[in-house]
RNA sequence: GCGGUUGUGGCGAAGUGGUUAACGCAUCGGAUUGUGGCUCCGACACUCGUGGGUUCGAUUCCCAUCAAUCGCCCCA
């Protein structure tokens, strides 16, 4: 039996991946104009490192990390998510030092979680997100939001959803905790189990429950926004502002609550509304995370960033029905007939490579008409044929395939006329 | 972790408890002794996800398993 790749992974082969390098290369423009700076760091990091970061309560420590021990007993987890490696390297490298502060970085690369496949959702799938460490003014807040949402409208999506929340400073979350619990305690039989063990671990996750949805409690729970101290209110405001003056359209939700820990202030989540997008609807989900690298050893310093998956933009446009036209072409084949020709050609194909003319040429021994088919389908511009009365006489026909013209050329001005012709062609 | 659906050539897709497993696309060859996109002809599955069972006989029935897919939970 033959092996398979494992589940929740995907191999992306020739034919889907220029659109995945599309949208790469159109994350890079777009970071490079928001002067966001690219950080590699490792795929797999210390077990620790996201238990202590992202949280113990939360889904993805709690079920959904690979995680294993290496040669020498250490705890080793491959990556589920960006940010916490992100502000770990931060610390660790004393970034909080450089010259150029706010320190804004992105990241593009694989994560994993270890979770049941469906549509959206993988084992392997690539994130790109952004950070930017060091500011605590709103505006920031609102730039990231709107690098996010701009990569999405320069892909050409359409139907975008963003919902924005504010979950306060440490004070307010804890006044709003402490109501949140005394709210649900006397009756929290009634609530689905999960929603028992929240009570004492997440509260706030109580709130976007959908099994227990419909409960009365839910509608009278208190909402965040009422207990936000008034520094918060004034920041959530302030965010608000910005970005209606970005032409960013929001809705706020209160009932917005981000899986991971670490969050406070700004949270937000951009959804696709469009039909046939299947059940998960989550494009990217960021928010600010004042505090994470004081917990991960370095110094007091806000935070706030997003994540994206490549794999649910795709799907998202693909759910749009936006198509990415890729015709690919090449400047020249070469037809050749008869082993000398054949063997001649191989020299000639690297000549034209080498001159900056994209070439080709058969390596199945295929008959001229065969050849011929092969080009068209390479989208070939012109087919040249070296044939062993051509070799003699020290020529090539070249022929436009788009015009069906043919023309002999000598072989000694072959690239200079193909060069020519591809200057000519604007490309 | 739980539930639904599915699993036949490179792709799409019929089919039957019985012995040659339709068809379409793609590919290759020929009609056209050295020229593409159209047309016509021909070739192309020791085999029906894997393992086991029932049976004289299974791709067709049963069980298990793996995978894909959709949904729940949660998230990107």
């Amino acid at each position: 039996m033959s092996i398979s790749i494992p589940r929740g992974t995907q191999d992306i082969l020739p034919g889907n991946i220029e659109l995945w390098q599309q949208i790469e290369s159109k994350a890079r423009e777009l970071c490079a104009n928001y002067q966001y700076h690219e950080i590699r760091t490792p795929i797999f990091e210390h077990t620790e490192l996201f238990a202590r970061g992202v949280g113990d309560t939360t889904d993805i420590v709690q079920k959904e990390m690979y995680t294993f021990e290496d040669r020498g007993g250490r705890s080793i987890t491959l990556r589920p998510e960006g940010t916490a490696p992100v502000v770990r390297a931060f610390v660790e490298k004393k970034m909080f030092g450089v010259a150029n502060q706010p320190v804004k970085l992105y990241y593009m690369g694989p994560m994993f979680r270890y979770e049941r496949p469906q549509s959206g959702r993988f084992r392997q799938f690539v994130q790109f997100g952004v950070e930017a460490l060091g500011s605590n003014d709103p505006a920031i807040d609102a730039e990231v939001i709107s690098l996010a949402m701009n990569l999405y409208k320069q892909m050409g999506l359409r139907r975008l959803k963003l919902i924005i929340n504010s979950l306060g400073d440490k004070e307010s979350r804890q006044a709003h905790r402490d109501a949140l619990i005394s709210h649900f305690k006397p009756r929290i039989g009634e609530f689905c189990r999960d929603c028992q063990t929240r009570l004492e671990k997440n509260p706030l996750r109580i709130l976007d429950c959908k099994q227990d949805r419909d409960h009365e409690l839910m509608k009278t729970a208190p909402a965040i926004i009422d207990y936000l101290n008034d520094e918060s209110k004034a920041y959530f405001e302030k965010v608000q502002k910005h970005l209606t003056a970005l032409n960013i359209e929001f809705e706020v939700d209160a009932n917005l609550v981000r899986g991971l820990d670490y969050y406070n202030h700004t949270a937000f989540e951009i959804m696709s509304d469009a039909e046939g997008f299947g059940a998960i609807t989550t494009l990217c989900g960021g928010g600010r995370y004042n505090g994470l690298a004081e917990e991960l050893g370095g110094p007091e310093t806000p935070g706030i960033g997003f994540a994206l998956s490549i794999e649910r933009l795709i799907a998202a446009l693909n759910a749009e029905g936006i198509g990415t036209e890729t015709h690919e072409q090449i400047d020249c084949y070469i037809a050749a007939l008869g082993e000398e020709a054949r063997d001649y050609s191989v020299g000639l194909l690297q000549q034209l490579r080498l001159a900056g003319i994209s070439a080709e040429k058969d390596y199945l021994n295929r008959k001229i008409k065969a050849q011929f088919k092969a080009a068209d389908r390479l989208h070939a511009r012109v087919v040249a044929v070296l044939g062993d009365e051509e070799l003699q006489n020290n020529v090539i026909n070249v022929k436009d395939m788009s015009t069906g013209e043919q023309i002999e050329v000598s072989l000694d001005s072959f690239v200079p006329y193909l060069q020519k012709l591809q200057s000519k062609g604007g490309n």
